[in-house]
DNA sequence: ATAGGGTTAG
């Protein structure tokens, strides 16, 4: 309490009272109402005492009853009074309270006006806040300085760019651009609507710059993906002899997560170390944060297991989603459990969401189903982020019925909602009903946005329904809202080369009016090795291999055509280059949940405790789908090797461990589902096959970004090679 | 006035 005293700045005597009553209010009722009783705060007959005292209230019920004696005592028609009570009920939320108000004054001033518009935005509020500014406006009032400096960030918030431009105009005109905190909110608007050489220009003309507006630079650089100019603008700042706050600091280490450069992250640590920073909670996490970006996910942990014995809901989440990009499920769900056994962290929908998608990376289908059920203990079960994060996890898991179940049972949808149902129908093969929801969100009012057209496409893609695939494609471009991006021009390049329209495909990437990169070419050498199309294949990879030189899997692409065709010249030259750059084929992962424990498998991974069990048994599976039929496809290898030792690689394949590992591990009958990073390989698809028969088991397996449901010996996806 | 964690798509 003492602290929290001593960390305001000016107290007069009788403010002390009321806020130690607010302090003790919730144990000492008696000596709230005691004080609050005292004569000499009911004789008040000047507005200034109430002003000063109105100034520091935070909560409502003293508020009102500090509101109540205003009227009493006769003031409730004195501008400066009401205007500061607007200002405190909508500082506690109450702004229905505030706005009712601010209406009744009779004659408002600048500040009148001014308070509403930033007692809406303060509150998120912010059409409500740019409307009152609008009226404001219209009612014949210039903004002043304090005006422009609550509206201009919900310009930036709200995408208002030529509306913020506008004002700024006014504001030159006014001669209010010179004023340090004008000047730092425009830099921050501008930067934040990504108009980054606008925010140097009114910054370079600031004639009076302090710690915030080099701060809003350094951050706006770092949140425009330029984070070595921001570290260029933070030398600047030193050399003006400026000193580093721990704004700065968080800047700083964002700057360096984006652009991957550990050396600058330790010298930053260090920096933060000397400058005395390295107590504070807020500079710790961002550090965290840093290691998480920079994916040392080691030192992240040190850091917040050793060196943060205070830790807030945003620790425990970066940690949390650290693990989970670093492909540690089951450690990420670790630290859910521990999290939510904490009684003075306040679990949020941001954590929640955390949680979730880690599930749904790790096809982790168990634990969010009870992650689920957490969510609508804790409160969450209407929230709109957290649907649609649930909506992803069970698609991803392949559990589409629970996906459609929750998505129907929405109370409320936005656009992110549809996006995750029609990906997940399309990614499930419910191309159709992919098309159809998509129609239906029109239908209900609903805008498309640019990912809800990749979600199409792409649903469109797995099913090969080119006609409405194009139908769609050409309705983005004649919609005028939205602009057709790279990605777009990926997925209908994708769609028509899977097809098997090879030309039509090939001529968009020649007239599509923006500069082609690795991923509308990848799809373009992806569709030549489907359909093998050799020529055009080494056509396409020239431009990748200039494009992205170390992306190891175009490599491997262009062997594997080589090798359908049987030039095994190319396939050895393809080699021989791969290797002399240093670049290695990323590695396949495949993993399986078990009663709520993700189990990871390498090819070939011998370190498994169970290794030896799951190879036994894995030999005598494929022993048993031998006299099934089953034949070894030994061009699925990408070593060169004698028949034995690929056909050893071949059976000890990531895919084929996890499987043998679920058979092994559940009850007959069961679902086996399996999370592979890189596509399947043919034979293992093949196999998989021979599975689902021999063994009376529906297999899922989900490669990439599609399904392979495997039943009777049928698989689900039926244009695979 | 400037600042920390999250959802769909690839």
């Amino acid at each position: 309490m003492i602290q929290i005293l001593t960390s305001k700045k000016r107290y007069l005597p009788h403010q002390k009272i009321i806020h130690l009553a607010n302090l003790t209010n919730s144990y000492s009722p008696r000596l709230y109402s005691n004080n609050l009783e005292t004569p000499r705060l009911k004789t008040f007959k000047h507005p200034s005492s109430y002003a000063s005292i109105l100034q520091s209230l935070r909560d409502l019920k003293p508020l009102q009853q500090l509101h109540s004696r205003i009227i009493v005592s006769g003031l409730a028609n004195n501008i400066f009074l009401c205007n500061r009570l607007v200002n405190s009920y909508a500082c506690c939320g109450a702004l229905g309270v505030a706005e009712c108000i601010f209406r009744r004054i009779p004659s408002k001033n600048v500040v009148s006006w001014t308070i509403m518009v930033s007692g809406f935005t303060r509150n998120g509020l912010y059409n409500e806040g740019v409307e009152v500014f609008r009226e404001m406006i219209m009612n014949g009032f210039l903004p002043n300085e304090v005006t422009a400096t609550s509206v201009l960030p919900v310009f930036a918030k709200l995408g208002l760019v030529q509306f913020g431009r506008l004002i700024h105009s006014f504001l030159i005109r006014l001669g209010f651009e010179i004023n340090v905190f004008v000047g730092t909110s425009l830099v921050d608007m501008y930067m934040k609507c990504g108009l980054v050489s606008v925010a140097e220009q009114v910054f370079d003309a600031m004639p009076e710059k302090n710690v915030f507006s080099w701060n809003a630079m350094i951050s706006g650089y770092s949140d425009n993906g330029l984070g070595e100019e921001g570290i260029v603008q933070f030398k600047r700042m030193q050399r003006n002899g400026i000193v580093a706050d721990l704004v700065t600091m968080m800047s700083l280490t964002a700057s360096c997560s984006r652009i991957e450069w550990r050396q600058l992250g330790r010298m930053i640590r260090s920096f933060i170390i000397r400058s005395g920073f390295d107590n504070c909670l807020l500079v710790k996490t961002a550090l965290l944060e840093m290691y998480v970006k920079l994916k040392c996910i080691e030192d992240a942990y040190r850091v917040f297991n050793e060196e943060m014995p205070v830790k807030d809901v945003v620790t425990w989440t970066l940690m949390l989603s650290g693990f989970s990009d670093a492909g540690f499920g089951n450690k990420a769900m670790d630290i859910f459990d521990q999290m939510i056994k904490i009684d003075e962290i306040s679990l949020d929908s941001v954590a929640l969401l955390g949680m979730i998608s880690s599930c749904s990376k790790s096809g982790a289908m168990q634990q969010g189903r009870r992650v689920h059920a957490f969510t609508i203990k804790v409160g969450f079960g209407d929230d709109i982020f957290v649907g649609s994060a649930i909506i992803d996890m069970y698609s991803n898991c392949g559990n589409l019925d629970s996906a459609k179940l929750y998505f129907e049972g929405l109370k409320e949808r936005d656009v992110v909602c549809w996006n995750s149902m029609i990906a997940g129908l399309g990614m499930n093969g419910y191309s159709d009903d992919a098309v159809g929801l998509f129609f239906l969100m029109k239908r209900s009012g609903i805008e498309p946005n640019e990912s809800t057209y990749i979600s199409i496409l792409c649903a469109c893609t797995h099913a090969g329904m080119v006609n409405p695939g194009l139908l769609i494609f050409n309705q983005l471009i004649k919609e005028r809202n939205i602009e057709p991006k790279l990605q777009h021009y990926s997925c209908i390049v994708d769609l028509l080369g899977r097809a098997g329209r090879l030309d039509e495909a090939y001529s968009i990437v020649n007239n599509m009016p923006l500069k082609p990169d690795a991923g509308v070419y990848g799809a373009l050498l992806g569709a030549c090795s489907i359909h093998r199309n050799i020529e055009l294949g080494l056509k396409i990879s020239q431009k990748l291999f200039e494009l992205n030189p170390d992306d190891a899997g175009y490599y491997v692409l262009l062997s594997n055509m080589y090798a359908v065709s049987g030039d095994w010249e190319g396939v050895k030259k393809t080699r021989v280059s791969l290797r002399s750059k240093g670049l290695k084929k990323d590695p396949g992962i495949s993993s399986i949940e078990i009663d709520g424990t993700i189990f990871t498998f390498m090819a070939g991974d011998k370190n498994h405790i169970q290794y030896p069990e799951i190879c036994n048994f894995l030999m005598n599976l494929i022993a048993k789908i031998e006299c099934e039929g089953y034949v070894p496809d030994l061009n699925s290898v990408f070593q060169d090797l004698t028949d034995d030792a690929e056909r050893d690689v071949l059976y000890h394949h990531s895919e084929k461990l996890a499987i043998a590992f679920g058979l092994l591990r559940t009850k007959p009958g069961t679902t086996i589902r399996v999370m592979k990073n890189l596509r399947i390989c043919n034979d293992c698809h093949n196999a998989s096959k021979f599975i689902s028969t021999s063994f009376e088991r529906k297999l899922i397996i989900k490669d990439g970004n599609r399904f392979h449901i495997f039943q009777n010996g049928i698989c689900s996806c039926k244009d695979y090679w």
